[in-house]
This record gives structure tokens, sequence and C-alpha cells, in this order.
DNA sequence: TTAGGGTTAG
């Protein structure tokens, strides 16, 4: 009597209580305390049954196991894993993928793998499972090579298999396999799968096949309208992305951070400010979202207007990480404003994140355009002992560009000939870009043959080696090089200049007099030159290394492409708003001059933003300092 | 019990 009372005294509470009850009352208590979701007492519940060879069915297990995945941890997780095998109980297929679930979820992968080794039958679920823990572990072969051993023991796959599956495909021929594989069992139209279709055809820059799928839909949900608009911000096709946005809120979908994010994409590639800040607006619905709100620093910045993105940066972002910071130094240093991205880059390493591959990009590039040499080469040569990254292809562009800028063409194509990483043709139109600027035929004529071995598509390049020889007289080479180009059917591509006025976007093509009021814009263009005449404008007619990318000496002049939008913005906007022109090709010598004076003379400030630089005119100079 | 969409450079 006295041993019993005794080992009453030491044995916890707990059991106490529950050597009093039943066994089914025991099962009972723990079933409860499951589905309260009492994770303490649940264990304890679950100990006892132990002890007496108890089990409770498979669903409150799996309520048991949410609970560790929510408020608990793998400790708990591991004594269920215990129990539910303990003493030749068989758990059911359905339990034991809960478990695997459970290991993948807390990120043991290994853990689940040996779990699902050791499972007498292995369903859909089960290697479901499997496949997208591999999918979300970025081992994509792995997710793909369960696919084909569960197509070999029998399983077929359903709609969750092929949704996860989807975007571990490593080619466009696996990805098309795979869409008429699940065309065959009918999941075309399962809205996950479409998404997921969508997303991996724009990935392989099919957007086509994309549009495609998003076409055959019948009914869709909000995740397939933003894979598709994704898919074309991302592919460059603002165009068609903005176009669906319109589509996707007339069909009654309201926009999330998702859509948002991908509109801003949009109209950041497509240079549109004002509908950027429309977008703005819906934006501040989601103050918190801090990819969203990155996207919206990235817009301002890329439509060129600084003092919203300092806005946004200052005073909206309450975080901000490493693409924050980052986005904010490029944006500063592409705009010009080198020593604002420098001096940003400072207070980021008192109280910022650690900087990355990228944010020194921004840094070097800030260096390079302020012809800071000795602050670039410091931190290009430190960049490893600094801030632990390694200098990539695109680092070493920055200091060719560096060296090119200051003259020092020489150390610049030392450089790229000893650097770690094969020059790509990013490389040399760097080198190109320093020859231009400083008249150096013979290396221009080197490096655009390299660029042209890397890219023979590239037409801008092309032309301007035909230039080169035709004004050295070489007309053989002129027509080898004609040759070539219709050998492999590269076309010039006309220079086009866009202009946002009054919620509406103005096309201006080179040749093409379809705007309604072209005759107008060219009588102004006449009195302009006139005025500008007068105050010493002499057109600048040497395009044999100043027009990189096509709009051509045999064209005429006065009638480039950005010149006709800058007489259109002088005539449609309000004299204090700022003229904002997106380019398809490099600026002209000649246009850059034509800006610069507008500029100064009617008092305006005008920014072209073309698909490698940015020019502020203000006041008779650029910010890009006469170097581009 | 298993699934899909968004941000920095080039």
């Amino acid at each position: 009597m006295r041993r019993a009372t005794s080992m009453l005294k030491l044995a916890p509470p707990w059991l106490v209580r529950f050597s009093s009850v039943s066994a089914s009352s025991l099962v009972d208590e723990f079933t409860k305390f499951c589905y309260q979701r009492d994770l303490p007492r649940a264990m304890k519940a679950m100990e006892a049954m132990q002890r007496n060879r108890l089990w409770a069915d498979a669903i409150t297990y799996s309520e048991l196991i949410k609970c560790c995945l929510v408020r608990g941890g793998i400790e708990q997780g591991r004594l269920v894993h215990e129990h539910v095998f303990s003493n030749g109980y068989e758990p059911k297929t359905f339990l034991i993928n809960t478990l695997l679930n459970m290991y993948v979820k807390f990120g043991l992968l290994d853990e689940a793998q040996k779990l699902f080794d050791e499972m007498p039958d292995r369903n859909v679920v089960s290697w479901t499972t499997m496949i997208s823990a591999y999918s979300n572990s970025s081992l994509n072969h792995m997710a793909l090579e369960f696919l084909i051993l569960m197509l070999r023991e029998g399983v077929r796959p359903n709609m969750f298999t092929y949704s996860s599956v989807l975007r571990d495909c490593n080619g466009l021929l696996n990805l098309r396999q795979l869409h008429a594989s699940l065309m065959k069992v009918g999941l075309e139209s399962d809205v996950f799968v479409r998404s997921a279709l969508i997303d991996t055809y724009s990935k392989f820059g099919e957007q086509q096949d994309a549009l495609n799928v998003f076409n055959e839909m019948v009914t869709g949900d909000l995740v397939v309208w933003n894979s598709i608009i994704g898919g074309l911000a991302q592919n460059s096709d603002g165009d068609e992305a903005l176009h669906l946005y319109k589509r996707m809120k007339r069909a009654g979908f309201a926009a999330d951070q998702s859509t948002l994010t991908s509109v801003l994409r949009a109209c950041t590639g497509l240079a549109l400010l004002e509908l950027g800040r429309q977008v703005h607006v819906h934006v501040l619905k989601f103050d918190q979202d801090l990819i969203l709100n990155n996207a919206l620093l990235d817009m301002y910045c890329k439509c060129g207007s600084l003092e919203d993105a300092n806005l946004v940066f200052t005073r909206t972002m309450a975080d901000k990480d490493v693409i924050s910071w980052s986005t904010m130094i490029a944006g500063l240093a592409q705009n010009g404003f080198s020593t604002d991205a420098l001096k940003l880059f400072e207070s980021m390493k008192l109280r910022g994140p650690k900087p990355n591959y990228i944010t020194v990009l921004g840094v070097l590039f800030a260096c390079s355009h302020a012809g800071l040499v000795n602050d670039g080469w410091y931190y290009f040569q430190s960049m490893k002992e600094l801030f632990g990254i390694d200098p990539g292809r695109e680092h070493y562009g920055c200091i060719i560009d560096l060296l090119g800028r200051a003259g020092k063409l020489d150390e610049a194509v030392k450089l790229i000939h000893e650097m770690k990483h094969e020059p790509d043709a990013v490389t040399w139109r760097i080198l190109l870009g320093a020859c231009r600027v400083h008249k150096n035929v013979d290396l221009a004529i080197y490096a655009a043959k390299e660029i042209l071995k890397l890219d023979p598509t590239d037409a801008g390049t092309y032309i301007l080696l035909s230039n080169i020889y035709a004004n050295t007289q070489k007309w053989e080479d002129v027509a080898e090089v004609r040759r070539s180009m219709r050998a492999r059917g590269v076309k010039k591509e006309p220079g086009c200049s866009w202009i946002e006025v009054s919620k509406q976007v103005h096309a201006f093509i080179l040749g093409d007099n379809s705007h309604p009021r072209i005759e107008d814009i060219k009588r102004e263009i006449s009195r302009v030159i006139q005025r500008l005449v007068s105050v010493g404008y002499v057109p600048d007619t040497n395009f044999v290394l100043q027009d990189l990318e096509g709009e051509q000496m045999e064209d005429s002049l006065q009638y480039h492409s950005e010149k006709l939008a800058i007489v259109f913005g002088l005539m449609s906007l309000p004299k204090e708003k700022t003229i904002r022109i997106r380019k398809n090709l490099r600026i002209c010598g000649d246009c850059h001059l034509f800006a610069k004076l507008v500029a100064q003379l009617e008092n305006r400030v005008i920014v072209i933003r073309d698909p490698i630089r940015y020019h502020h005119f203000q006041e008779g100079v650029c910010s890009c300092g006469d170097y581009w």
C-alpha cells in the first residue's frame, strides 16, 4: 500500500487522471484535444494511449500534425511519427502522407525521403508531396526524376502533380511533352495547371504559347490573369500586359499586389510615368508590400522621375531591403546623379542591408559615370574583401566603361583580355561606345567584329561598321557587310520615339507621316531650328561613329524621331511640365545637341531614355556629361 | 493528405 501511494506521488498528475478512465474515453479525450488544437494535452494523451496500446483514427492524427506544424515543433512531430508506427500498428497511406508533408514543411527533405522509401503503398499524394518538395528546393532534376518513377510504378499524375512539376521543365521540349500528356487526360482546364503552364511558357520566352493557353480559358481566376500579365511584363511586352490588365478589370477582377507589381513593371518598360502615377494610387492600398514598393521605386527611377523615387524611398517605405537600396542607387547613377548614388551607398553601408552583386554594379556604374576612376578601381578591387562578392562579367563591364570614358582604351582592351570571364557582346559594345566617343576607328572595327561574332543579328553594329568603311572609302568592305546582313536577314530597325501626352502615348517613327499633326510639327521644327541657328547651332552630320544603331545619314536629320517627339512635347505640354521621351535606338549626336539647346532656349526640362542611358537636359547641359 | 502569380543588372 505504501509502495502504491509513493508511485502515485511520483507519477505526473495527468497519468493519475487517465488511469481512472476507460480505453475509449482515453481516445475520446485525445481526439478532443487534437480538435481543440491543445497541443500539450494532446501530446500527453497520446503518450498515455501508447502505453495502453491504443490508437485514434487517421484524421485525428492529421489534425495533431497540423497543430505541430502551426504551434509546435519537429520534436512533437517525431513523437507522433513514433507513436503511429509503434507496437505493430500499421498506419494508412493517408496518415503517412500527412507525416511526409510535415517533414517537407519543416524543411527536412532527407527524413521525408526516408519515410517515403519505407512506405508500403505510395499513392499520387505521396508522389506529389515529394515532387513539390524537390521543386520548392530548386532540385528540379529530382522532381522530374520522381515524375518518371511515378509513371513507371503506374501511378497517374493529377492536377496537383502537373502544377508542381511544370515549373521544373528543363527545356521547351520537355514542357511541350508535359503539356501534351496533361491534355490527354483533360487536365488543362484546371486553373492551377493553366497558370503553371502560362508561367512556364513565359519563362521560356514563348509568349505566343502562353497566350494560347490563356485564350483557351473559359473560366479562370485572378492568378491565371496575373500569370499572363506578369509573363508579358517580364518579357518586355508591356503593351500587351497593359491591354490584358484592362481586360481583367472589365472581367470584374480586382488587382492585387501581384497584378500591380506586373503592371508597374510594364509601365517601367514603356516609360509611362503618368500611367505609373495612376497605378501608384492603387498601390497605396497595399502600403506594406515590399515587393510592390520596390517595383514602384523602380518605375519612378526608370521613368526618370528621381523626385518621386526619392519620396517613395525616404517617406513611403518603412521597410527596405537590399533590392530597394540597389534600385535607388542604380536609379540615381543611371540618371546621372552619381554623387547622390555614392552618398546613398555610404549610408547603406552604415545602416542598410549587406550590399549584393547588383548593388556593387550600381556603385561601379556611378563611379564610371562621374569619371571617378580611382574610386571605381578601389571598389572593384576590394569588393571581394569588403562585401564578399567576386567580380562578375558585368562588374568588369563597368570598369571597361570607366577606363574607356577616361580615354584609356588600351587599358580597357587589356582588361578584356585579362578578365576571368569570356567577354560577351555587351562587353564589346561597351568598348565600342568608348571608341565612338574617342573617335578610335581601328579599335571600333575590331570591337564591332567581335560583337558580330557573338551576336550576328545586331543591326546597329553592321550599320556602324558599314558607315566606317564608307567613310574610309572601302567599298568592297561596305558591300561585304551589306551582304552579310542580307544573308542573315538582319534588318535596320527604324528609329522610334514615344511621348505620353494627356494619358495618350504618341509614337513617332522615322519616315512615317501618319501622326495627325505631323505637318504642324514639321513646321514647328523648322522654326525651332531657325531660332537655334541664330544662337550658333550647326547640325552635326558626322554620323560615322555618332550613330550606333541606325537613324541614318541618308535619312533626314531634321526629322529624327526624337526631334519630332521633342517638338510635339513643346507644342502640347505646359511650360512647367518635363518633356519625357523614350527611344528604341541610341540618341544621335545631333539630336543630343538639339535637345540641350532646346532645353536652354525654351527653358524646359527634357528627359530622354534610350535603350542604354538616360539623358536629363536642363539649362543647356545633359546629365550624361556628353558620354553615351 | 499533394498545386499556380509579383521586385534590383544585363
